[in-house]
DNA sequence: TTGTAGGCGTTATCAG
DNA sequence: CTGATAACGCCTACAA
């Protein structure tokens, strides 16, 4: 391999002056400079990472912790990430924890110093994670939000927007009669996981604000659970005119299903998926009216944001929403017939 | 932050037997071991990462290098490959690379000791990566085959005893006319990716020597080529009564749709989903039968195979082959309906 | 603007 | 079995 001195020797400079050149540090005549760069590609000279990472204290390298769960599919997410890090030089490393080993791992990723920050996705609203960062001083930033939001930077959906736009939008066409489907995530490592509880919440009280009916179904991850969504809702909320669906695989068997019940979609029932995570929505037929989440903007937001700290520029928190992205589809429709239908009855 | 050092001077021995037991890289008396072991955890050592990448030329860090795609998910693999690295004590970082950078970064990611070993995504039959990867003489291990395999450690998907099962499994039922849907990635940049055309050739191998007939359609990965399949298929290949189907978004397709021309599934058509990589098939109504792709498999398989190979094991080439695992749904029935109204008709 | 020299925290070689 | 002592390749005051 070959070294900043060989470099050097070559360009008949000193070490430093290499250093300077390649990390511009320091200001170094434009003569100086193109000889000391003739000479790093006439040698194929590439500095070595490790070492700059000892001798700096910095590795360079972002961790990206995240449970490891099946059924979620961070891929947007983690390729914006891992873009956004190398356009600045980064690299990202992948740390799916297992919950029962959060708290002894984490402190020691940093204190190894194999890591420089951390990104933390799947955040609950109480979360140990948070707390040992903090308490190892690590340099991190959230996808997600806890409860608690005082100086933590954290990148996550406005899932209190989506889900008041959602409802608009609806109630425009003449909706009064909601369900909200969201995941059920009691029994699993996520219990506690926000996106669906803020949801509840913003659902529950834009629903009473506008006088309107409002259901919520919790829904497992388990197929059996999807697959009885259907009827238990035409069962227990048979108002429903629209349905606001957080849970990709449960708009997938209402859409599928609804029609071998005799419901039309979106004739006698529309439906709306927020914050939708796959290619799926616009396959789907007919193709389902959603807003997907932004998994794109938040992995690079929430990487940027932590380069940004490591790098020094301090500042305020990063504290960043953003809005799902509306996308058409033809499972939304007027209200009007299904209503006119059960009230005539 | 401690050093090894500063354990060495509480366990009253020399730097070098902390080393020692720390990697237990030399015999050491269990009384001095005990006492370093002490040391290290009242003062909550941990060994510098980087200090030790530089020392020993090995950074403990493996690089999964994929082409950046929109449509494609590799979670489930990367959570894999990303878990068996740390299970032995290596780190993956990602390395999303468009197909323009190929040639220059690959070898300087070497070069520039950041990485121990590469695998590989989404390989091509033909595919330039592998190439530079030989010239830089990096350890690198293949998820996927390039035509070429002399001396290549790879691990792949079974496409061509998935098929024939597949093929198997409806000729049982009494299937006799067959349609292959695969993805057309000719106008992408995964063009000359592998499986689809390892499956057509198997496909058509198969079909031709059991004297059946088959059908191959071709379909990019935008909604209205997948939509237009449906009609595509039933003008063009008006025998079918068993689809087998690579390409995720089109099954969905094809079950949501082919009952809205009359055709009954799986009364009139049998639709078999092969190396699907998502939950969805399970939940589609009705759930669709598929052969799902081994993905955990190959991921921990590959950086195994890679971990060893960095380790010094060298053997023979690593080459595994893992068939798709079949998954029951209800979109599969016997042959004997559709065919008879059609030999009658 | 450029050069000198002392770390950074480990590993590894070689004595003892 | 244990201990000095060079590397490892680069960064960064500090000096010139």
């Amino acid at each position: 391999v070959v070294t900043m001195q060989q470099v050097a020797d070559r360009a008949k400079v000193s070490i430093s002056t290499v250093s300077f050149v390649v990390n511009d540090s320091k200001p170094v005549t434009p003569q100086t400079r193109q000889r000391v760069l003739e000479a790093i590609d006439a040698l194929g000279y590439r500095r070595n990472t490790m070492a700059r990472a000892l001798a700096s204290r910095r590795s360079h390298i972002l961790a990206l912790i995240y449970p490891l769960l099946e059924q979620r599919n961070h891929h947007t997410f983690v390729s914006a990430a891992a873009t956004a890090a190398r356009e600045h030089g980064y690299s990202l490393v992948l740390w799916p924890l297992h919950s029962d080993e959060v708290s002894t791992e984490i402190a020691s990723l940093i204190q190894a110093g194999s890591v420089d920050g951390v990104l933390l996705m799947e955040v609950q609203l109480e979360d140990e994670r948070v707390t040992r960062l903090r308490e190892a001083e690590a340099p991190f930033v959230l996808i997600g939000r806890t409860r608690e939001l005082e100086g933590i930077d954290y990148v996550d959906i406005d899932f209190e927007q989506t889900t008041e736009t959602a409802i608009d939008d609806l109630a425009r066409l003449g909706h009064r009669d909601f369900s909200l489907v969201i995941e059920d995530l009691s029994e699993t490592p996520l219990a506690g996981y926000a996106p669906p509880l803020r949801t509840e919440e913003k659902f529950r009280a834009e629903i009473s604000a506008r006088g309107f009916t409002g259901a919520v179904f919790r829904v497992p991850h388990r197929a059996h659970a999807v697959s009885a969504l259907t009827d238990n809702l035409l069962r227990e909320a048979p108002r429903t005119t629209a349905v606001i669906c957080m849970h990709d695989e449960a708009s997938l068997a209402l859409v599928s299903t609804l029609p071998h019940r005799g419901i039309g979609v979106p004739r006698d029932m529309s439906i709306t998926a927020i914050a939708t995570s796959t290619a799926i929505p616009d396959l789907m037929d007919p193709a389902l009216s959603h807003y997907a989440a932004p998994g794109w903007e938040l992995g690079r937001g929430a990487a940027e944001a932590l380069i940004a700290r490591l790098e020094g520029r301090d500042g305020p928190s990063v504290q960043t929403l953003v809005p799902c992205v509306p996308h058409e589809g033809r499972t939304v429709g007027p209200a009007a017939t299904r209503h006119a239908e059960l009230g005539s009855a």
